[in-house]
DNA sequence: CTTATTGCAAATAGTTTGCAGGATA
DNA sequence: TATCCTGCAAACTATTTGCAATAAG
């Protein structure tokens, strides 16, 4: 949806300066797929451009969360952030093998609906990863 | 499903040995209802027989999931603790206003179907808490 | 020239670990 | 007595914050 022109002339539009450290920063996230481990980011960042401190890192997570670029989930090993557009996608991780993928949301619309007429509470599969059993791992048991 | 004192037998039975740090542990942790966020327990614990180690009660929580008595899931704040015979109750969390609720997991029974039937993957909603709104914020949007 | 942004260093929060002494079986 | 447990202190991981210097607009 958006690329990382675009997300910087955004930025720029609402009045944040152009820096060589948040320019590398949107770049690499931007190129990111899936999920993205904030303590991950500070290494590609890095590796890209030395010098560039963890904490301006983080400060970007947050801004870009901000203006509805980002958004984030909590994955087993903590929090995660994920392109906004990609909000539809949820990911699945086998409590057995381990193995993780994502499907649409909207695959999930009726369960959901029967999740919200049992419970009333129309559910965001979208915000925490989902466990279970894949297709493989459930044939196992 | 257990008490205090079963879960005390348990563990003698399997040579652990019986103190009063972690007797206290236990009690206080059987005495819980829902989640049993660590830190939280750590100063619930201190409150009861102070000078109990933090490090104690960390290695209680995990001996305590070795052995089945506890399983952990996870929450906005963090991994949190919650009887292993209440695996069942799925945690509801309204992202609008806050409100925490849960369900017993049986009623989810055909939304897990459904799941499973758009993604092959069967869900297990007790593991991670559910994001989604609630009926009362549901109206007001 | 105004102030957003950065780097740095220190603080934090929550949890984990190594180790030696003390307690349990 | 054999070791399991505990407390302590230090290490740790990931993230956050205060502040002064720098640089964008």
């Amino acid at each position: 949806m958006f690329d990382a022109d675009e997300v910087l002339e955004l930025l720029r539009k609402r009045g944040h300066r152009m820096t060589e450290q948040r320019r590398a920063i949107v770049v690499e996230i931007m190129a990111s797929r899936g999920h993205i481990a904030p303590a991950d980011l500070v290494e590609r960042v890095r590796s890209q451009v030395p010098g560039v401190n963890a904490s301006t890192i983080y400060r970007t997570l947050e801004l870009l969360e901000e203006v509805g670029v980002l958004a984030h989930a909590h994955g087993e090993r903590g929090p995660e952030y994920h392109h906004a557009h990609a909000h539809d996608h949820v990911h699945l991780t086998c409590s057995n093998c381990g193995a993780r993928r994502s499907v649409a949301a909207e695959e999930l619309g009726r369960a959901a609906q029967e999740f919200k007429s049992a419970t009333g509470f129309r559910p965001d599969f979208t915000h925490f990863e989902v466990v279970g059993l894949c297709e493989d791992c459930r044939d196992m048991n």
